[in-house]
DNA sequence: TCTTTAGTATAACATATGTTATTATTCTAC
DNA sequence: GTAGAATAATAACATATGTTATACTAAAGA
């Protein structure tokens, strides 16, 4: 009855989350994500009601993108925070237009930054709580803590301002932990 | 002999300037500017060779800014790392596009953080090195911690994850401050 | 007063963007 | 095979941007 569709939503969003990665939200452009998808611009608005709806299934691709990346992480201590701080420092470096994207745009479609922590898969939030609860009576306070020196370290390696060394960021955090509890 | 100078580079750069603070960097653009300045883009390709020339010396100005800002503020402590945290923190949420230029923008015109925060007026290296210097063995490692926990702070205050009163930010960076140190 | 000339405004060029109208294509039911 | 319809390509519209060419204006020296 109708011609086939040649042109599915995932390749449009494989081919934007590409862009992404490369080259920031921004120049996540209509005629950019065609080319990107070997096709014209037209079935980008077939899938999609404008742009703005395929940058808010690209903000929840890249929050899942990090649930999947600190999930996969190998765990370095048996301390839930070091482990945390480490994977999320290494994200920001590794894919800074993502962590921009999601960690540092204003609007971010009405979720929190906790909410991106913990996200739908709650690996985070589930471990940071168990190591919380080891013999600390004001968990949340040190959650902030922790989170704002992590949130800090990671928004330097960002901007290229964070240099040190795999050991001595974990002997970093080891130390913020131990201080700071 | 000729016409007088109507627009004058001040002009100019006080206009940009405003759009920078409303609206951000990327909202600089030679027309905008124009109608700010009450005059057609003409004389910005007179005084500047491009938009990025100019882009360049807004950074300059916005870095002064924040040394101004920093100088001005009234000393809530004694310890000038609080002081310090306290009041990068109130500008980053006072003075978000401003932050966001200075602090989180990849390029920085090949200027690291460490420069922009002591700047040529020095004012903050002169402090934090004194107090750094009372009975602290490790000064410069001291130093970067409470850094990497002030920047979190203030990076979470630009996207609105940040909400604590004026005296409790007082509070947890005294807290945090000693744990460190 | 007139000419010169720097300063300014207007308008244009070239490119980039979101979005939509039009046309062409191809698949399926008949 | 043909008709209908969804899909896609081409091209267009509207807007925005940096930058430049052209024309106009006014101030100062002759």
């Amino acid at each position: 009855m109708a011609r086939k569709e040649m042109i599915t939503k995932q390749d449009i969003i494989n081919a934007a989350f590409a862009i992404l990665q490369e080259e920031g939200i921004e120049q996540v452009t209509a005629r950019k994500l065609a080319a990107k998808a070997n096709c014209s611009t037209q079935p980008i608005f077939r899938i999609y009601k404008n742009m703005e709806e395929l940058t808010e299934e690209l903000f929840t691709r890249a929050c899942e993108f990090f649930q999947d990346y600190y999930a996969g992480f190998p765990r370095q201590t048996v301390t839930p925070f070091v482990n945390l701080g480490y994977a999320y420092i290494k994200f920001a470096g590794e894919h800074k237009k993502l962590f921009e994207f999601v960690f540092l745009s204003s609007e971010r479609f009405g979720r929190s930054m906790y909410d991106l922590v913990n996200g739908s898969r709650g690996n985070v939030s589930r471990e940071i709580q168990a190591a919380a609860g080891q013999g600390c009576e004001n968990a949340s306070e040190l959650f902030m803590k922790m989170w704002i020196f992590i949130h800090g370290a990671a928004c330097m390696a960002l901007t290229g301002d964070y240099d040190l060394s795999e050991s001595e960021t974990i002997q970093l955090l080891k130390d913020s932990y131990k201080a700071l509890k």
